[in-house]
DNA sequence: CGGGCTTTTGAGTTAAATCAACAGCAGTGG
DNA sequence: CCACTGCTGTTGATTTAACTCAAAAGCCCG
């Protein structure tokens, strides 16, 4: 099997600042993987044998409640880890990774984390920062979802993505993977119809600018005004 | 001044497995502090200069919207870490911290952080655990809001209450510290109005029993059963 | 070109918020 | 000791944001 490139890591978040040598000491536990669009990389509730890093894709973190209702808790970008359970003493993943488009992971074995962590202690604390922005950010959804309504938390969740994974087009800031109104109405606690609702009302005004799956602000401006004013003009 | 004793510390979860004189080096970087029911240890926003552990009383972690709403994040019980922002790299609090009867607690300046992380890898650990727990819970809570109903979500948060704070009395498991209608609405998502219905019409079914800042929960069993049930009888 | 997704839009319903008023208890100070 | 004041909680009436129910239209792939 051919060895895993270094420049495949190199200046990635988590391996910023490892020597060359280093990089291949970590990559040498590694393998690479690739799932196909729809796939998941791994499911709610099973065993932990990995955690991985997205290498090029975007991911669908999801939790599925007891009555089957879905919630998406957040998206992956490449460049991120994810499954990280190991690290916090998990043995099972709390979510389902899906893949939204292609993707290409890198996957380590569970058992490798303490002895990585210990080597590389750089690499240690970029996870612990990565978990500690994720519960922020988790936490700021909660705020959100106790305290602002239906069009603010779209608005947010939109302008969200957009900055996660917008890409620049003649038009506006396109969200650069596919995502369903149904998607966003598990980003946001609420129903497609809402979501169908206000993006159209959106498209009226000139804000934003939708398809079938896809998504393109035209005036981020406007949906922070919407995002930030309870009851919008 | 007195030095701290090593008993005061041994055993709670963070140094647990750590030896007497671990203890002891540990407690030479920490002093100790008592707040007043109702004052706070931190405030939200503000220089992370310290990282606590409550020796004993119960502190309500809380943010604050722009537009001047509260959302209760958790309730921090004894022997557990709290305002531990520098673990994750972060150099101010995420939300303010406030007594929910008087306090006393540790506090290690964050200078000490980095030290007794490298020094003792099981009290490293045990933060990076308690951080994913609470990472864990707070993405549970996420769901909570955008699946269940507020019923749903009241019970389901008293119920924490009494597994974290339980008492158990003559009448049933009574919730150890004041608690207002206001403060559970602030940690569900809803108002103290619908609060107050439903622990009112819960007592008229003889599941809970309660009285200023008081509730006790006759019937856990029933109240799980409400928690699950979407429309309850 | 047919069948299955995704999206849109309308109509009706409802859970929970808001608005409003009052009752009860607890601590304060005369 | 009692009256006053301020919080905390209760309960009713009304309103409304968002969900549910329903149907149809558009798009994509096999």
């Amino acid at each position: 099997m051919a060895s895993l490139d270094r420049s495949l890591i190199a200046g990635l978040g988590p391996f910023d600042s490892l020597t060359p040598e280093a990089l291949d000491q970590v990559l040498a536990r590694a393998r690479s993987a690739r799932y196909a669009k729809d796939s998941s990389v791994f499911e709610e509730n099973a065993e932990a044998h990995s955690f991985f890093l997205l290498l090029d894709g975007r991911i669908r973190v999801v939790r599925t409640t007891p009555h089957g209702d879905q919630v998406i808790a957040r998206y992956i970008g490449d460049g991120e880890l994810f499954g990280i359970a190991a690290a916090i003493g998990r043995t099972t993943y709390p979510a389902t990774a899906m893949c939204a488009v292609d993707c290409v992971v890198l996957a380590w074995p569970t058992e490798a984390w303490a002895d990585l962590a210990a080597r590389f202690p750089s690499f240690a604390g970029s996870t612990f920062r990565t978990i500690g922005n994720r519960l922020q950010e988790t936490q700021s959804r909660v705020v959100e979802m106790a305290t602002e309504q239906v069009g603010q938390r779209v608005a947010l969740a939109v302008l969200r993505l957009v900055r996660q994974a917008g890409r620049k087009t003649p038009e506006g800031l396109e969200i650069d993977f596919p995502i369903s109104r149904q998607d966003i109405a598990e980003m946001t606690g609420t129903t497609l119809h809402t979501v169908s609702r206000l993006l159209s009302a959106w498209e009226d005004e000139g804000i934003v600018k939708s398809a079938r799956q896809k998504i393109t602000v035209i005036d981020p401006h406007r949906l922070m005004v919407i995002s930030e004013h309870r009851a919008g003009a």
